[in-house]
DNA sequence: GTGATTTGACCTCG
DNA sequence: CGAGGTCAAATCAC
């Protein structure tokens, strides 16, 4: 096992820190913005291997980036993208394969969080930027298998009653979508 | 040699 | 006191 990163996000970090994780099978790394000195920028993050699926990863963003170094590295836009988006509890939209996509939620309560999982089926990155009461998710699909009617599933944690979701598909379409939230409700099926 | 990573110690908070 | 987060000296990679 020897990558134990996800892919690169643009932005550079340096690690310094990695712990085992209570229950989880994998160690979590911490990472801190290379610009830190320099810019004073707080941004970090932890990067975990998810237990349950091993090609998935577990990251979380803490800060902003006051550092302005968003080198959107690869270019390589989607082929296709969403055409139907929709919002129930639990489900979040679909996206296609090699396309990227950004959750943004803003609540009106303490803290926000949003987990993004990828299909079971596929391999990717679970991502979750923590920042005061605004969360920001952003889903890379890089599984080759994945269609158009599979969705990704997103857990919502310390939410207030209401959210609003904002999708930024690959061709900068964006959608708001808002959504009531009811109870936590397993996985459905594909919708 | 220089800069980044590793890794156990240390710190903080519940 | 334990778990998670951070520090920093030793170590590694280029």
């Amino acid at each position: 096992m020897q990558d134990d990163y996800p892919a690169d996000d643009g932005y550079s970090w340096s690690k310094y820190g990695q712990k085992d994780i209570l229950g989880s099978k994998h160690p979590r790394g911490y990472y801190r913005c290379v610009h830190r000195p320099e810019k004073g920028c707080e941004a970090t993050k932890q990067v975990q291997r998810s237990d349950s699926d091993t090609q998935l990863f577990d990251v979380v963003y803490h800060g902003e980036h006051t550092c302005a170094e968003n080198v959107h590295s690869r270019g390589e836009s989607a082929r296709s993208l969403p055409h139907h988006v929709s919002v129930s509890a639990g489900v979040i939209p679909p996206a296609t394969s090699e396309s990227q996509v950004t959750y943004e939620a803003v609540s009106s309560g303490s803290t926000a969080g949003i987990h993004f999982m990828s299909p079971a089926t596929s391999a990717g990155s679970q991502v979750t930027y923590e920042s005061g009461s605004r969360s920001t998710t952003t889903g890379r699909f890089i599984s080759p298998g994945m269609s158009e009617s599979q969705v990704a599933y997103a857990e919502f944690w310390t939410w207030p009653d209401n959210v609003d979701f904002m999708l930024n598909s690959p061709i900068n379409e964006r959608l708001d979508l808002n959504a009531d939230f009811v109870d936590e409700t397993g996985p459905s099926d594909f919708d």
